[in-house]
DNA sequence: GTCATCATGTAAGCCGTTACATGATTGC
DNA sequence: GCAATCATGTAACGGCTTACATGATGAC
C-alpha cells in the first residue's frame, strides 16, 4: 500500500524520499509518520522493478531530461550559487525519483486490483480516494460503490452484534457509536456518488473516451 | 494487543482457542477474523508466561501438574456421555485455558500501560473500552480522557491540512469528512465521560479539581 | 467410509516499526 | 568548528496474514 502512495505522489511530481515523507504526512494524512525504514526500501524496490528511476542523485538541476555536468566540484559550485537565491533547502546528496511509464501502469493496477484482505480498509480507501482524480470516472464510481458495499456489510454485522443480549454497557455503547459512524460514512459516500453521477450522466457501456490526460502535468518545476 | 483481548475474554470465562476466536469475532467485533496462526501462538506465549493455564485438554497429557486418568478410552467414554447432554459441540482434543492471578495482573498492566506507538489507535481504544467494566472507575475515566485528547489532536492536524490550498476535490472531501467524524467521536466520548462522572461524583483523592464547565454539545440523549 | 466441521498447530511471508549508522549542508 | 537539520540507508524485530499439516468427531 505504501508503494501505491509513493507512486501516487510521484505521479504528480518528481521528488526525493525525504520530501515524499513530508507530503505523505502533510497532504495525505495517511501514513501519519511513515518511517524511513519503510520508505527507502520501498523506493529501492520500486526502482528495481523499473517503476521509478533516479533522475538526479546529487546537485544538478531538477529539470526533467536535462543533462548536466558530471563534475562534482562543478555541481557544488552550482549549488553554492543557487543557495544564494533560495534561503533554505536545495540540499545535495539526495536522490530525486521520477515515475516511469511502467510505474504508471503499476499505479493504476494497484489502484483497482489491490485491496488485499487483511489491509486496513479505511486507510486503503482513503488512499485511493486521494488519488481519485488520476483515474477514469467509471473506476472512480466503482471505487466509491465498492466502499459503500463494504460499509453496508459492516452495518449488517454491527446490527447483529447489537441485537445480542450479552453485551455490557461499554461494548454496547461502542457498537452503537460504530453503527452511527458507519451510517454517517455511507451518507457521505452517497453524496460523493451522486456528485460523480452528475459529472458523467450516462455510463455508456464501452468505448468511453478515457479521460484525456492533461491536467496532470507538473504545475511547478523545481520550485522549493 | 491480541494478548490483551485474549486475557480479557478469559477474564470472564475459561475457554479454548477456537471459541475465543468466535467471541472475538461475534462479541468484540475487533480482530474481525483473527487467524489461528496468530491466536494459537499467542495462547502458547501466554501459557509460557504463566498468564494462563490449561485446565483441560481432553486428548491426553499436557495438563500442568494435575494428574488424571491416562486412559484414552476412559476420556472418550466420558465425553460421549457429556455429548448426550449437549446437542452440539463439546468436542474432544481441545485445550481449555484459564487465566491465572499473574494473568490478571498482566491484563491490568496491558490495559493502561500499553498504547504503544504504531498501533491502531481506534482499535486499541475500542478494545480497552470493551473491557472497561473490569477496571477501576478512575482508570476508566482516564482512558476516556486520553482518547479524547488524542482525537482533539487529530482534529487540530486535520484543520491544518484543510486550511492548505493544495488539496484536490477528493482529498478535501476526505479531510472534511474525517473532521466531522472526529467531532462526532468527541461528542460521543463527552457523553460517556459525563455519564462516568455522574456515577462517581467526587474523585477527590488528593488535589483533584473536578474541572467542570465542559458541557460540550451532547445533542442527543444517551439512550436511543 | 467419507465428508464437513471442530480443533490445534507450524512455516513462510508481508508490511510496518524502532534503533542504529553515516554523511552533507548550513547557521551560528 | 560544532550542532541542527536534511538526507539516505541497514538490521532486527513485531504482529499479523495465508498456506500447509494434522487429527478427532459426528452426520449421513
Amino acid at each position: 500500500m505504501l508503494d501505491l502512495a509513493i507512486l501516487g505522489l510521484l505521479h504528480e511530481q518528481e521528488q526525493h524520499g525525504y520530501e515524499i515523507r513530508r507530503r505523505l504526512r502533510d497532504e495525505l494524512g495517511l501514513f501519519a509518520n511513515i518511517s524511513f525504514g519503510s520508505l527507502y526500501p520501498a523506493l529501492s524496490r520500486l526502482e528495481a522493478a523499473h517503476a521509478v528511476t533516479v533522475i538526479e542523485s546529487s546537485g544538478g538541476a531538477a529539470a526533467p531530461s536535462m543533462p548536466f555536468t558530471g563534475s562534482l566540484s562543478g555541481e557544488r559550485a552550482g549549488l553554492r550559487a543557487r543557495r544564494a537565491g533560495t534561503p533554505r533547502g536545495t540540499k545535495r546528496s539526495r536522490k530525486v525519483y521520477r515515475i516511469t511509464d511502467q510505474g504508471r501502469r503499476l499505479f493504476e493496477q494497484l489502484l483497482d486490483a489491490d485491496e488485499r484482505p487483511g489491509a486496513d480498509d479505511a486507510r486503503s480507501f482513503g488512499l485511493r480516494l486521494a488519488f481519485a482524480r488520476h483515474i477514469a470516472p467509471q473506476a472512480r464510481l466503482a471505487l466509491l460503490e465498492r466502499r459503500r458495499a463494504q460499509l453496508t456489510r459492516r452495518l449488517a454485522t454491527d446490527q447483529v452484534r447489537a441485537s445480542g443480549d450479552t453485551l455490557d454497557v461499554y461494548t454496547r455503547s461502542l457498537v452503537e457509536h460504530s453503527t452511527e459512524a458507519t451510517e454517517h460514512d455511507i451518507a457521505w459516500l452517497d453524496r460523493l456518488i451522486e456528485s460523480e453521477r452528475l459529472k458523467q450522466p450516462a455510463p455508456r457501456s464501452e468505448n468511453r473516451e478515457p479521460h484525456t490526460g492533461d491536467a496532470v502535468t507538473a504545475t511547478k518545476g523545481t520550485s522549493p
